[in-house]
DNA sequence: TCCATTTTTGCATACGAATGCAATTTTATC
DNA sequence: GATAAAATTGCATTCGTATGCAAAAATGGA
């Protein structure tokens, strides 16, 4: 029941020098002598010591910490996402405080703030805007903030995604080389600036074939909110033969609605087309055509920007959007003579 | 770029009260007048100050923080775990500090060690087993540790999960009812406590009905070793007419392979049960029967746990084991005349 | 061997907030 | 209004580690 901490003064006394020797052993770069850092390393073992890291943050000022905020961990894109950044993070030597927290909720800042508290070196909002007053705090405070898979109007932060233009317009052109006549659209949740993206995108497609949408619905990002936009858009006798679902989570959700409670057949009677490329996007029962977003760069960017703010504080911010490829499977026609390589 | 850190002497100094005071305001329960809690709260407000957690963490011994040692996020299970978790922590003022680990590389220890280092109040480790040596360490540093969904012999170690006896012999008495003959068994990753209860109650309950296992795979917790294990199982003749898939991540792999692969009906051909009743489960291209774990019930025993080790070290260890109902859908064959609430 | 460098070492202090203690002020009681 | 009791306040110290500085030791060169 007494915990013990062992701490460096302890380490010193066992082996005969001062505390400060012992802080110089555990400090990459410091200066000690051969014969020091042994007797230190071989005290250290013995008592079982292990440096404080959260002393050591307070006179360094580096907790080694990075916080996350996340929205939607029931969309596997996110939990992918955070295995790769935690992963990543930790062979920086750098670890993961987590936040949930839910976009429309709208208490971003007040879990900000609280993340702060913990003197994080640095924060990724994952799918999540912050107000600008906060983005102020951030900067005057020197910790740098990274918007994954979500960018803002904002200077001052620096943002990692994939082009969900260019993304949204693949689509379109996908669909109407299809020969699609009747193309729908079910839309995430509306301030999000990756489905203005996808949708502006994807509409600028249409338009250079002069389509028009022929349907539109709103999911929200979330999947029971899209099979009822599903159900809605599909219960009447002229249904679209297509439709774009702004993300595959969503997008598994219409196509279960589409072929069991409405029993009709995809890609024969609709073609549904998603985005992300989650895992389940693969699975057999959906084989489900989707824009990829490029996971692992994705986070690798996020970590590369972060790490050059932190050594670096003189760096602006960087916005970075990666082309992701459009995965064809089966939930969508394939047109004719189609190439993969083409997009 | 200038980073500015307001702290607790400069409130005070605007405040014109000493820096004591305005710690009090700040800690619950400290002894403050009136008119001195509306002059730091002023203050504190202007300057925007916050009081440091990391330095608060340092005299008080508790930082406030709880580590999570996780390995399966692509299992829905536990993003949903750790989204209930991080909720119901940070509603005790909590939070979570992440490391992902890999069961099977054996690194755990490593991985607790460095999670001690940032002076957790406490460790939840999911689907996670730990060495004895570290669990002594735990202890004498006072730290409490939460085996989430999975269990280990040891009595310093408390542990939350489901009945996974209960449940293994549940499905086989779902089965026989339903009038298999040739069952089968796709196990997860052999060294898991919930691998082994689950098939232990599973072949109990095949034994009542002196049934013997049809034949056996195993999968690793992984999907893709799991459909390989399909494969290998059901490319023969004489094929399995059920089986027990030990959670629903693999199980949802196997049906992929069953109906896509190899042109199985289920359940005509072959029912399919799983484990977990992840939310995938729910959904129509699946429509998975299996046992429930119920998430929220097991987070929030752990959490009590926690708590109770935290506020008061004199505890013991709690093992708890929560029940969960067979889900009836449409993988497997429902037995004539089937009542739900028989289970 | 001696002096100039370089390396290693310990001392003292800092990081930011909490808290025991004693001094002071406020409140209650008669 | 006097006194006892209770509440508030500030001082000084503490948590565990890092680091600037000056002293001490080791190294190099001639």
């Amino acid at each position: 029941m007494t915990s013990e901490k062992v701490t460096s003064l302890q380490v010193a006394k066992q082996a005969g020098v001062s505390q400060s020797a012992v802080s110089r052993v555990f400090t990459p770069g410091a200066s000690a002598s051969k014969k020091t850092v042994e007797r230190v390393r071989q005290a250290a073992n013995d008592l079982g010591y292990r440096p404080n890291v959260l002393a050591r943050a307070m006179v360094s000022g580096k907790s080694r910490m990075i916080g996350l905020v996340v929205a939607y961990l029931d969309n596997l894109f996110y939990p992918d996402a955070l295995e790769r950044l935690s992963n990543q993070l930790k062979e920086k030597g750098y670890h993961v405080l987590i936040f949930m927290t839910s976009q429309t909720l709208g208490n971003i800042d007040e879990v900000l703030q609280e993340i702060m508290d913990y003197q994080v070196d640095g924060i990724v909002l994952a799918s999540v805007a912050m107000s600008s007053d906060l983005a102020k705090d951030c900067q005057k405070a020197g910790v740098p903030v990274v918007l994954f898979n979500r960018s803002q109007d904002d200077d001052r932060l620096s943002s990692v995604g994939s082009d969900n233009v260019s993304g949204g317009r693949k689509i379109a052109d996908f669909l109407i080389a299809g020969g699609h006549k009747k193309i729908a659209h079910i839309a995430g949740w509306e301030g999000a600036s990756t489905q203005r993206d996808r949708e502006t995108g994807f509409l600028s497609g249409l338009n250079s074939a002069r389509v028009k949408l022929f349907s539109r619905g709103v999911g929200n990002f979330e999947i029971e909110q899209a099979r009822e936009a599903a159900r809605k858009m599909f219960d009447q006798d002229n249904y679209p033969d297509a439709v774009f679902v702004a993300n595959d989570h969503m997008a598994i959700g219409v196509m279960d609605v589409l072929r069991i409670e409405l029993g009709l057949r995809v890609p024969e009677d609709v073609s549904v087309i998603g985005y992300d490329d989650v895992s389940a996007a693969e699975w057999s029962a959906y084989s489900l055509t989707t824009v990829r977003q490029p996971a692992k760069q994705l986070v690798e960017e996020t970590v590369s920007i972060l790490m050059d703010h932190i050594e670096n504080k003189a760096k602006s911010p960087r916005r970075i959007a990666i082309d992701g490829p459009l995965i064809v499977r089966n939930s969508a026609r394939i047109p004719e003579g189609w190439k993969n390589e083409r997009f």
